[in-house]
DNA sequence: GATTACCCTACCAAACAAGTAGGGTAGAAT
DNA sequence: ATTCTACCCTACTTGTTTGGTAGGGTAATC
């Protein structure tokens, strides 16, 4: 299950899309209006913004927003950034490959089974971006 | 991502799956050839035979087996066992549904998606069984 | 009736999740 | 230049989950 923390994530990103290229949104806006606790969610945003899907401007007027169109942004990538893993099984990881002791991945079962659910989901995932969080 | 509990169970299930219709295997057989701590691996036999998905048979000669055909038990059965939901959201879920606060599932982008997303991986686990697992 | 092997409860430490607190610092605007 | 705004960063807290341990109870074979 996706964390607490990351369904908070799109529910910021679907507020700055819906504003895209309207200038910077204020933190404690988008806390207000999604009810999301205000330093929590800075914590959030900082890490979106450390991994380049937003960007911000400081002082008066200031805030966060887009660094890019939200078509070009895959979902799969909001979730590796906030939550980490998609896949069911370490070893079947892409970005967080890591191998599993007492299994050989030539003859698992399991292993096999699990690439195949991973692809299933990184082909919505990869695809869907930020765009389509707006219906 | 999978506890180490349901990677636990289910490299114990693939040993009974090997031995099927073979009689009663020890818990400590499994420990030992599985590398699985004992009394932890004891916890989750219980809780695979509580579901219905083992027997077991008491007493000198006893043990541990399966309750059918290998191919009649869908891996999802298993996750849903010993891990809970498959589902990213809990709003998408089939068997641990829980509503959203905050969030109207009508016009939800997020929802649609993980509902697709959700229905890639039944797809998969769904099909695939504990036959599957021996490769 | 002794032994075997499952059954059950309780406990523990470490890790993670979710949220809080509080101040630091850069940058606009006046 | 100063002031205010709003992002930036670190540390802490609390509760839950995970992974594992301990120890004894109980039912069924032989």
């Amino acid at each position: 299950m996706l964390s607490k923390k990351t369904q908070y994530a799109f529910r910021a990103l679907e507020m700055l899309v819906s504003r895209y290229e309207q200038g910077p949104v204020l933190i404690s806006d988008i806390a207000r209006k999604k009810k999301i606790p205000l330093k929590f969610l800075e914590n959030i945003l900082l890490q979106l913004k450390k991994d380049g899907i937003l960007e911000s401007k400081k002082g008066k007027g200031g805030g966060y927003f887009l660094a890019q169109k939200p078509s070009r942004v895959p979902v799969a990538r909001v979730i590796r950034v906030v939550d980490g893993p998609i896949a069911m099984l370490p070893c079947v990881s892409l970005y967080f490959y890591q191998k599993c002791k007492n299994c050989d991945e030539k003859h698992c079962g399991l292993h096999d089974i699990m690439i195949g659910v991973r692809d299933a989901q990184l082909a919505i995932l990869e695809k869907k971006t930020l765009a389509d969080l707006v219906v």
